[in-house]
RNA sequence: GCCCCCAUCGUCUAGCGGUCUAGGACGACGCCUUCUCAAGGCGUAGAUCGCCGGUCCGAAUCCGGCUGGGGGUACCA
């Protein structure tokens, strides 16, 4: 039986963790737990220039929000700690010496206008843009005096010019690519720190890593990988590539075009849940079914089922979803969720928030929606959709006031009762009687939130308009 | 430009050579229910399966080309 180990290997430049990232994390947990394996989660923060302060606990505080935890991480640790590249260092610069030294690797000392000016001609001249192999020339021992006197190198991948390269993704099938279309590219920048190609080549073997499950935008990358894990005979890892998100217009998820942090729609009100559960649909489908849990797809997933096609983030089918858990969810967990999130709702109004649920449970799709649809219930309102019609409102005063037992039903009839008798449609009295009490033309159902309410509170409301 | 991936209702998808006059879900629309809005129930519209060839008795399903969309082409990840 082989161990199966997967991973996420985020990198901290953005705000929080990417949606397209919970995306990828989701399928390699459930990938893990499917196998009984580990899911594991290394920061790759090798970009010096694009670091962004706080984004690492930031994706790890919204992975655990998800509910997607992992067994070994930069924050909990694990048998191959550390588990941020920056605290790595070493190790890469070895393997990337180890393979110059092999003729597998080379230094290059060529300046950023060099490589500049190199492109343009290339670009002026209909070819590829890259590198033309210059350094690939200089005798090693001779880089070495050259980096002993000081100059700036980086270390480059040295990719033959023939031949082609291969390999198999789990949900694409065999993919090639032909070697003198792959670039020399850099393993070690000039600042010491591996580019993302080596890092992970040299993490996903030293950590053991089995199945390698990532965007397909590193699809073409891959030859690069698959060399570096020829160069170095190690055995190469499953690999597969998911589909990228993509905003309705069809190009790449973008925060210019949809929301993409998980913070987004944590503090919209979504569920964790139902999050999950709206992800595992873009990736793949399952007997029909819409809606269904995390266990239920690691019972039933299959990488070989994923979709190979580039979904669209369907915000609206999300908030449908979102519904749905909010409905299905019990009362005591729901008035937590709500009380924790909407800062408006007092702490202590559990028994209060176990009368009002029940009128709007079915009205509010996110947790968000919940201080519009239940605001009256805590402060009277200030404000109001519109004039409110007076007579009208008369009507329903003098029939509230009447009123002996305080209960919907006993309101209904004499507020009917009452419009009979005026000669005016009922729905109308209600519609201003909903007015005046909490300011807004839709809400719960308006006599069962008098009823909530009270009928002091309710006729003291009236009667201060 | 070059390389790679992808292609079924607006969107997410079912479909693995005959059972498809293409099924479901979201969304849209209509009706029922109704004090508003939802929820729920019922129903309607919506896809000549991107196009063209080929294989086959038979193709949404297999093959090729084209077109379209996407991704990549950095000392970013």
């Amino acid at each position: 039986m082989i161990k199966v180990r997967t991973r996420i290997a985020p990198s901290p430049t953005g705000q929080d963790l990417h949606i397209g990232n919970a995306y990828t994390a989701l399928i390699n947990y459930v990938v893990a737990k499917k196998n009984n394996g580990q899911f594991i989660i290394r920061v790759e923060d090798t970009d010096r220039t694009r670091l962004v302060e706080g984004s690492e606990q930031r994706i790890l505080k919204s992975l655990e929000w998800l509910g997607i935890p992992h067994q070994e991480g930069p924050d909990i640790g694990g048998p191959f700690a550390p588990y941020r590249q920056s605290d790595r260092l070493p190790i890469y610069i070895k393997y990337a010496e180890e393979l110059a030294e092999k003729g597998h690797a080379y230094y290059c000392f060529c300046t950023a206008s060099r490589l500049e000016e190199m492109r343009k001609s290339q670009e002026a001249n209909h070819q590829p843009p890259m590198y033309d192999g210059l350094c690939k020339k200089i005798p090693l021992e001779e880089a070495k005096k050259r980096i002993a006197n000081g100059e700036k190198y980086v270390i480059r991948l040295n990719v033959p010019e023939e031949g082609t390269t291969t390999f198999h993704d789990l949900i694409r099938g065999d993919i090639s690519f032909e070697n003198k279309l792959i670039d020399d590219q850099v393993l070690i920048k000039s600042d010491g720190y591996p580019t993302y190609h080596l890092g992970v080549v040299v993490d996903d073997h030293i950590m053991e890593i089995s199945h390698i499950i990532r965007g397909e935008e590193w699809i073409s990358s891959t030859p690069k990988h698959i060399l570096l894990y020829q160069f170095f005979g190690w055995e190469m890892p499953q690999i597969a590539h998911v589909s990228v998100l993509r905003n309705p217009d069809k190009s790449k998820l973008s925060k210019r075009k949809n929301p993409v942090w998980v913070s987004d729609y944590r503090v919209k009100g979504y569920l964790p849940e139902a999050m999950k559960n709206y992800m595992a649909t873009m990736a793949w489908s399952y007997d029909g079914k819409e809606l269904f849990s995390v266990d239920e797809m690691i019972a039933q997933f299959e990488l070989k089922d994923v979709q190979t096609t580039a979904p669209v983030f369907d915000q609206e089918k999300l908030r449908w979803m979102n519904g749905e858990y909010i409905r299905k969810m019990n009362e005591d967990e729901l008035i937590e969720k709500i009380t924790a999130f909407d800062a408006t709702v007092p702490k202590d109004s559990k028994d209060l928030m176990k009368k009002i649920l029940p009128l709007v449970k079915e009205r509010m799709k996110t947790l968000g929606e919940f201080e519009s649809l239940a605001d009256f219930f805590f402060v009277r309102p200030v404000a109001f959709e519109r004039d409110i019609k007076k007579e009208m409102l008369q009507i329903a005063i003098d029939a509230l006031s009447s009123v002996a037992s305080w209960t919907h039903d006993a309101m209904e009839k004499a507020m009917r009762n009452a419009s009979d008798k005026k000669d005016v449609k009922a729905k109308e009295v209600f519609m201003e009687l909903r007015l005046a009490i909490t300011g807004k033309t839709v809400g719960p159902p308006l006599l069962e939130s008098l009823e909530v309410l009270g009928k002091e509170e309710t006729l003291e409301r009236l009667s201060l308009l």
